[in-house]
DNA sequence: CTGTGCTCTTGAATGGCAATCAAGAGACAT
DNA sequence: ATGTCTCTTGATTGCCATTCAAGAGCACAG
């Protein structure tokens, strides 16, 4: 309930600042990127990301937050394909923001805040995947373990630098 | 050939920069750990270990250099297990340096040092592989797609934390 | 239509850090 | 004893995240 105009505004600032914030991450890193660079990309002052941010990495949680509630949205309405399509998707949607990934990990042994958005990441893919693999008739106890070593394969594709070519071939060792 | 004798000194106290550099690294992590604090715990002043390294950058290198080379040494001379027990060797090893798998791939993005390290990691550790998946009769083509994947799960398993059955259940679905 | 309080913005610190600089101290070779 | 090389250090620089203190704009109550 807002108690004057701005606060209606607020947010649309809040997102650009978020927008500017994910934009230099990405082009420069986490530890390259700072805020002042953010702010002045943002058409704002250093201390004004204060205001809606209480830290850099909440800023950067913030982001990386963002980016996965799409590609949960996005993954959600997809599903009936087949595993290896669905899996060659996830690498073609995540590969924008691979950059990100090794952060994540990085700064999740000592921020909590992306800790959290990263432990609920591999929860909420895990729940999708399994009713899937259920569908598809793998063996239950085989499931979950399947499910984190494609997660830790996708990591490592999109974290190291691979062509086309060898991405197809290991995603077909993945078929059971 | 050294000039005189503080020349033969110069390495020991280099590894002593180094052993604090390794200790603080994987406590607290790259960034938490600051020049001053390694240079205090090894004994010496924070400016004197740019007489030895460089950079922080180039002293982290140099411990990671350290580490793979003795896994490296102590990897060749092992071999002739069978691929699950060899697998989970590799784990148990580089457990006590997990902290650094996720740094090393984080300053690959930046520092050219440390992606070479990590590359010829990756290189030396797909030659050994592939002459003992040979051995072993696996179809030529599906060596080296297989050596990454495996690779992949191992830095998966390392970069997360996973209790031992959850290792093995994984570990296990590697196996042809 | 004025004062009070809320949302938002900013300039100016503060403290920590990696990296550089300039000045030396100690050991050796001549 | 003198110059040179190895090594060490205090002081400095410049960048950065974060905090502080002061305000500006707006809305609503009286």
């Amino acid at each position: 309930m807002p108690s004057n105009r701005q606060e209606v505004e607020n947010n649309v600032k809040k997102q650009e600042i978020r927008d500017s914030a994910r934009q230099m991450f990405l082009a420069f890193g986490y530890e390259k990127t700072s805020l002042a660079k953010i702010a002045k990309h943002a058409g704002v002052t250093a201390n004004t990301i204060y205001w809606y941010f209480k830290s850099k990495e909440e800023l950067f949680a913030s982001v990386v937050e963002e980016i996965i509630q799409a590609f949960l949205t996005a993954f959600k309405t997809r599903k009936s394909e087949s595993l290896r399509d669905n899996i060659l998707w996830v690498i073609s949607v995540l590969e924008v923001s691979r950059a990100f990934i090794v952060t994540i990990h990085e700064k999740s042994r000592t921020s909590q805040v992306i800790a959290d958005v990263h432990q609920s990441f591999h929860d909420s893919l895990a729940e999708i995947s399994e009713a899937y693999l259920l569908e598809k008739e793998m063996k239950p106890t085989e499931i979950k373990p399947y499910i984190t070593l494609v997660g830790f394969v996708i990591e490592g594709i999109l974290m190291h630098e691979l062509d086309e070519k060898e991405k197809n071939d290991i995603v077909s060792l993945l078929e059971v």
